[in-house]
DNA sequence: ACTGGCTCCTGAGGGC
DNA sequence: TGCCCTCAGGAGCCAG
Protein backbone atom coordinates (compact mmCIF):
# COMPACT_ATOMS: atom_id res chain seq x y z
CA UNK A 1 0.00 0.00 0.00
CA UNK A 2 1.01 3.40 -0.99
CA UNK A 3 2.42 4.69 2.48
CA UNK A 4 4.64 8.49 2.33
CA UNK A 5 7.65 6.75 0.46
CA UNK A 6 6.25 5.47 -2.31
CA UNK A 7 3.54 8.62 -2.57
CA UNK A 8 6.92 11.01 -2.79
CA UNK A 9 8.55 8.02 -5.20
CA UNK A 10 5.26 8.62 -7.63
CA UNK A 11 5.86 12.62 -7.23
CA UNK A 12 9.42 12.57 -8.38
CA UNK A 13 8.50 9.92 -11.20
CA UNK A 14 5.61 11.95 -12.70
CA UNK A 15 6.92 15.35 -12.11
CA UNK A 16 9.22 15.42 -15.37
CA UNK A 17 6.59 13.47 -17.73
CA UNK A 18 3.79 16.45 -16.80
CA UNK A 19 5.38 19.82 -15.53
CA UNK A 20 4.71 22.41 -17.93
CA UNK A 21 2.96 19.98 -20.11
CA UNK A 22 -0.59 20.84 -21.66
CA UNK A 23 -4.00 18.82 -20.63
CA UNK A 24 -6.15 17.50 -23.16
CA UNK A 25 -8.30 15.93 -21.58
CA UNK A 26 -9.72 14.62 -18.45
CA UNK A 27 -11.87 11.27 -18.38
CA UNK A 28 -13.48 9.77 -15.29
CA UNK A 29 -14.23 6.00 -16.16
CA UNK A 30 -15.22 5.61 -12.38
CA UNK A 31 -16.40 8.73 -10.22
CA UNK A 32 -16.91 6.23 -7.25
CA UNK A 33 -13.66 6.90 -5.44
CA UNK A 34 -13.33 7.92 -1.46
CA UNK A 35 -15.97 10.72 -3.01
CA UNK A 36 -17.15 11.17 -6.29
CA UNK A 37 -14.28 12.47 -8.49
CA UNK A 38 -15.88 16.25 -9.61
CA UNK A 39 -17.34 16.02 -13.15
CA UNK A 40 -16.20 19.37 -13.72
CA UNK A 41 -12.22 18.72 -13.95
CA UNK A 42 -12.27 18.02 -17.68
CA UNK A 43 -14.04 21.54 -18.50
CA UNK A 44 -11.85 23.14 -15.84
CA UNK A 45 -8.29 22.35 -16.46
CA UNK A 46 -8.85 21.40 -20.71
CA UNK A 47 -5.89 23.07 -22.20
CA UNK A 48 -3.82 24.02 -19.32
CA UNK A 49 -0.45 23.80 -18.34
CA UNK A 50 0.68 21.73 -15.24
CA UNK A 51 2.36 23.69 -13.24
CA UNK A 52 3.52 22.10 -9.90
CA UNK A 53 3.35 18.57 -8.60
CA UNK A 54 3.78 18.70 -4.87
CA UNK A 55 3.12 16.05 -2.11
CA UNK A 56 2.13 16.99 1.26
CA UNK A 57 1.30 13.64 3.74
CA UNK A 58 0.37 11.40 1.20
CA UNK A 59 -1.87 13.83 -0.83
CA UNK A 60 -0.36 14.65 -4.13
CA UNK A 61 -1.60 17.86 -5.80
CA UNK A 62 -1.50 18.95 -8.78
CA UNK A 63 -1.16 22.69 -9.62
CA UNK A 64 -2.99 24.46 -12.35
CA UNK A 65 -3.59 28.12 -13.58
CA UNK A 66 -7.19 27.32 -12.42
CA UNK A 67 -6.84 25.86 -9.51
CA UNK A 68 -5.43 22.45 -7.99
CA UNK A 69 -6.23 18.65 -8.26
CA UNK A 70 -5.88 16.96 -5.11
CA UNK A 71 -4.92 13.05 -5.54
CA UNK A 72 -4.62 10.63 -2.88
CA UNK A 73 -3.93 6.68 -3.47
CA UNK A 74 -5.66 5.06 -0.49
CA UNK A 75 -4.18 1.67 -0.54
CA UNK A 76 -4.65 0.25 -3.53
CA UNK A 77 -4.15 3.26 -5.94
CA UNK A 78 -1.17 4.15 -8.10
CA UNK A 79 -0.37 6.25 -10.95
CA UNK A 80 1.37 5.61 -14.04
CA UNK A 81 2.48 8.04 -17.38
CA UNK A 82 1.20 6.10 -20.24
CA UNK A 83 1.00 6.24 -23.76
CA UNK A 84 -2.66 7.03 -24.12
CA UNK A 85 -3.38 3.74 -26.48
CA UNK A 86 -2.22 1.57 -24.00
CA UNK A 87 -4.43 -0.83 -22.85
CA UNK A 88 -6.43 -0.40 -19.67
CA UNK A 89 -7.59 -1.89 -17.01
CA UNK A 90 -11.16 -2.18 -15.55
CA UNK A 91 -9.53 -0.87 -12.16
CA UNK A 92 -8.18 2.53 -14.18
CA UNK A 93 -10.42 5.06 -12.86
CA UNK A 94 -9.56 8.54 -13.82
CA UNK A 95 -7.16 9.70 -17.07
CA UNK A 96 -5.28 12.46 -17.03
CA UNK A 97 -4.47 13.07 -21.36
CA UNK A 98 -1.65 15.66 -22.01
CA UNK A 99 -0.70 17.17 -25.67
CA UNK A 100 2.60 14.78 -26.38
CA UNK A 101 0.03 11.63 -26.60
CA UNK A 102 0.91 10.43 -23.06
CA UNK A 103 -1.85 9.96 -20.22
CA UNK A 104 -1.59 9.93 -16.14
CA UNK A 105 -3.79 6.49 -14.85
CA UNK A 106 -5.40 6.35 -12.07
CA UNK A 107 -5.50 2.59 -10.94
CA UNK A 108 -6.95 2.01 -7.62
CA UNK A 109 -9.12 -1.54 -7.02
CA UNK A 110 -10.60 -0.85 -3.56
CA UNK A 111 -11.55 2.66 -4.76
CA UNK A 112 -10.32 4.17 -1.11
CA UNK A 113 -8.58 6.63 -3.12
CA UNK A 114 -9.41 10.16 -3.82
CA UNK A 115 -9.70 12.70 -6.89
CA UNK A 116 -10.34 16.20 -5.67
CA UNK A 117 -10.25 19.66 -7.28
CA UNK A 118 -10.39 22.55 -5.13
CA UNK A 119 -9.76 26.67 -6.95
CA UNK A 120 -8.19 27.48 -3.84
CA UNK A 121 -4.83 27.20 -2.21
CA UNK A 122 -5.05 22.98 -1.80
CA UNK A 123 -2.74 23.74 1.68
CA UNK A 124 -6.16 25.45 2.69
CA UNK A 125 -8.31 22.65 1.49
CA UNK A 126 -10.81 21.17 4.79
CA UNK A 127 -9.06 17.89 4.16
CA UNK A 128 -4.92 19.27 4.55
CA UNK A 129 -5.45 22.73 6.85
CA UNK A 130 -5.24 20.85 10.10
CA UNK A 131 -2.42 18.28 9.14
CA UNK A 132 0.67 17.84 10.85
CA UNK A 133 4.41 18.66 10.04
CA UNK A 134 6.33 16.66 7.49
CA UNK A 135 7.94 13.79 9.19
CA UNK A 136 11.45 14.71 6.99
CA UNK A 137 11.48 18.71 7.45
CA UNK A 138 11.95 21.18 10.16
CA UNK A 139 8.96 21.18 12.64
CA UNK A 140 9.23 17.59 12.99
CA UNK A 141 11.12 16.33 16.14
CA UNK A 142 10.86 14.33 19.39
CA UNK A 143 10.43 18.34 20.97
CA UNK A 144 7.36 18.17 18.76
CA UNK A 145 6.24 14.57 19.83
CA UNK A 146 6.83 15.03 23.38
CA UNK A 147 4.59 18.11 23.77
CA UNK A 148 1.35 17.21 21.44
CA UNK A 149 1.29 13.80 23.51
CA UNK A 150 0.82 15.48 27.04
CA UNK A 151 -2.28 14.17 28.18
CA UNK A 152 -3.27 11.65 25.74
CA UNK A 153 -4.06 8.33 26.79
CA UNK A 154 -3.59 6.80 23.14
CA UNK A 155 -1.12 4.10 22.25
CA UNK A 156 1.83 5.83 21.04
CA UNK A 157 1.86 4.00 17.65
CA UNK A 158 -1.77 5.07 17.45
CA UNK A 159 -0.15 8.66 17.97
CA UNK A 160 2.26 8.70 15.37
CA UNK A 161 -0.35 7.20 12.98
CA UNK A 162 -2.59 10.50 13.93
CA UNK A 163 -2.30 12.61 10.57
CA UNK A 164 -2.85 15.86 12.80
CA UNK A 165 0.56 14.83 14.78
CA UNK A 166 2.70 14.07 12.11
CA UNK A 167 1.81 13.16 8.81
CA UNK A 168 2.74 9.97 6.56
CA UNK A 169 3.70 7.61 9.07
CA UNK A 170 1.47 4.52 7.65
CA UNK A 171 0.87 0.77 9.71
CA UNK A 172 3.77 -0.44 8.54
CA UNK A 173 6.58 2.46 9.40
CA UNK A 174 4.88 2.97 12.38
CA UNK A 175 5.83 -0.85 13.50
CA UNK A 176 9.27 -0.79 12.21
CA UNK A 177 9.57 2.86 13.58
CA UNK A 178 8.83 1.56 17.17
CA UNK A 179 11.26 -1.38 16.83
CA UNK A 180 13.83 0.82 15.45
CA UNK A 181 13.51 2.73 18.94
CA UNK A 182 12.65 -0.18 21.21
CA UNK A 183 9.69 1.41 22.13
CA UNK A 184 6.59 -1.32 22.86
CA UNK A 185 3.38 0.22 20.65
CA UNK A 186 0.99 0.19 23.71
CA UNK A 187 2.39 2.23 25.58
CA UNK A 188 0.82 5.43 26.57
CA UNK A 189 1.36 8.32 24.44
CA UNK A 190 1.64 10.97 27.29
CA UNK A 191 3.63 9.06 29.42
CA UNK A 192 6.84 8.37 27.05
CA UNK A 193 9.63 10.79 28.02
CA UNK A 194 10.91 13.23 25.72
CA UNK A 195 13.95 11.21 25.53
CA UNK A 196 12.12 8.34 24.33
CA UNK A 197 10.44 11.02 21.87
CA UNK A 198 13.61 11.98 20.50
CA UNK A 199 14.37 8.18 19.51
CA UNK A 200 11.11 7.67 18.28
CA UNK A 201 11.44 10.86 15.87
CA UNK A 202 14.65 9.83 14.92
CA UNK A 203 13.44 6.43 14.23
CA UNK A 204 10.90 7.87 11.83
CA UNK A 205 13.01 9.50 10.01
CA UNK A 206 15.13 7.38 9.46
CA UNK A 207 12.82 4.58 8.25
CA UNK A 208 11.09 6.94 5.74
CA UNK A 209 14.70 8.12 4.49
CA UNK A 210 15.58 4.60 3.83
CA UNK A 211 12.53 3.89 2.10
CA UNK A 212 12.43 6.74 0.25
CA UNK A 213 15.91 5.97 -1.54
CA UNK A 214 14.99 2.58 -1.78
CA UNK A 215 11.52 3.43 -3.59
CA UNK A 216 13.20 5.62 -6.11
CA UNK A 217 15.55 2.65 -6.91
CA UNK A 218 12.26 0.31 -7.62
CA UNK A 219 9.71 2.16 -8.63
CA UNK A 220 11.71 4.27 -11.39
CA UNK A 221 10.04 2.80 -14.62
CA UNK A 222 6.38 3.30 -12.89
CA UNK A 223 5.37 0.02 -15.21
CA UNK A 224 5.55 -2.58 -12.18
CA UNK A 225 1.47 -3.85 -12.16
CA UNK A 226 0.90 -3.13 -8.34
CA UNK A 227 2.52 -0.54 -6.48
CA UNK A 228 4.07 -2.80 -3.63
CA UNK A 229 8.07 -2.82 -4.42
CA UNK A 230 9.90 -5.60 -3.69
CA UNK A 231 12.09 -3.42 -1.02
CA UNK A 232 9.47 -3.63 1.61
CA UNK A 233 9.86 -7.58 2.38
CA UNK A 234 14.06 -6.89 1.89
CA UNK A 235 14.56 -4.10 5.10
CA UNK A 236 11.54 -4.45 7.41
CA UNK A 237 12.38 -5.94 10.89
CA UNK A 238 8.95 -6.84 12.43
CA UNK A 239 6.43 -5.63 9.78
CA UNK A 240 4.59 -8.92 8.92
CA UNK A 241 7.06 -11.54 11.11
CA UNK A 242 4.61 -13.24 13.44
CA UNK A 243 7.08 -15.74 15.37
CA UNK A 244 10.50 -15.17 13.24
CA UNK A 245 13.25 -13.87 15.38
CA UNK A 246 13.58 -10.39 16.14
CA UNK A 247 16.88 -9.44 14.33
CA UNK A 248 17.90 -8.12 17.66
CA UNK A 249 17.71 -10.77 19.92
CA UNK A 250 15.98 -13.45 18.87
CA UNK A 251 12.70 -13.78 20.37
CA UNK A 252 10.18 -14.82 18.66
CA UNK A 253 8.03 -11.70 17.23
CA UNK A 254 4.75 -10.83 18.51
CA UNK A 255 1.43 -9.78 17.06
CA UNK A 256 -1.31 -8.15 18.36
CA UNK A 257 -3.94 -6.17 17.12
CA UNK A 258 -4.10 -2.26 18.33
CA UNK A 259 -6.88 0.22 16.63
CA UNK A 260 -7.92 -2.79 14.28
CA UNK A 261 -4.83 -2.75 13.24
CA UNK A 262 -1.95 -5.36 12.68
CA UNK A 263 0.40 -4.86 14.99
CA UNK A 264 4.05 -6.53 15.06
CA UNK A 265 7.12 -6.33 17.50
CA UNK A 266 9.29 -7.88 20.05
CA UNK A 267 8.36 -8.26 23.63
CA UNK A 268 12.02 -8.43 24.32
CA UNK A 269 13.47 -5.80 22.73
CA UNK A 270 10.81 -2.82 23.02
CA UNK A 271 9.49 -2.14 26.01
C1' DA B 1 -11.33 17.74 23.68
C1' DC B 2 -10.48 12.82 23.47
C1' DT B 3 -11.06 8.25 22.32
C1' DG B 4 -12.46 4.15 20.21
C1' DG B 5 -15.05 2.00 16.65
C1' DC B 6 -17.12 1.97 12.05
C1' DT B 7 -16.93 2.47 7.24
C1' DC B 8 -15.80 2.42 2.31
C1' DC B 9 -13.91 -1.80 -1.30
C1' DT B 10 -11.79 -5.84 -3.56
C1' DG B 11 -8.00 -9.17 -4.02
C1' DA B 12 -5.46 -12.52 -1.60
C1' DG B 13 -5.17 -16.46 0.93
C1' DG B 14 -6.81 -20.28 3.59
C1' DG B 15 -9.99 -24.10 4.54
C1' DC B 16 -12.78 -27.47 2.75
C1' DT C 1 -11.95 -22.04 -14.32
C1' DG C 2 -13.85 -24.20 -7.20
C1' DC C 3 -16.39 -21.93 -3.71
C1' DC C 4 -16.90 -19.51 0.41
C1' DC C 5 -15.17 -16.96 4.24
C1' DT C 6 -12.18 -13.72 6.44
C1' DC C 7 -9.05 -10.19 6.54
C1' DA C 8 -6.26 -6.08 5.47
C1' DG C 9 -5.95 -1.24 5.46
C1' DG C 10 -6.01 5.18 5.19
C1' DA C 11 -8.30 8.17 7.35
C1' DG C 12 -12.69 10.74 7.72
C1' DC C 13 -16.57 10.55 10.52
C1' DC C 14 -19.44 9.91 14.46
C1' DA C 15 -21.09 8.58 18.95
C1' DG C 16 -20.16 8.45 23.74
Amino acid sequence: MPELPEVETTRRGIEPHILGNTLTRVVVRNASLRWPVPRILDKTLAGLKVESLTRRGKYLLLGFPAGSVIIHLGMSGSLRMVACDSDRNKHDHVEFVFQDGMCLRLRDPRRFGAVLYTAKDPLQHKLLVNLGPEPLQRGFSGRHLYDHSRGKKVAVKLFIMNSKIVVGVGNIYANEALFLAGIHPKRVAGRLTAERYDRLAQAIKNVLRAAIKSGGTTLRDFTAEDGRPGYFQQKLNVYGKAGEPCPGCGTPIKHITLGQRATYFCPHCQT
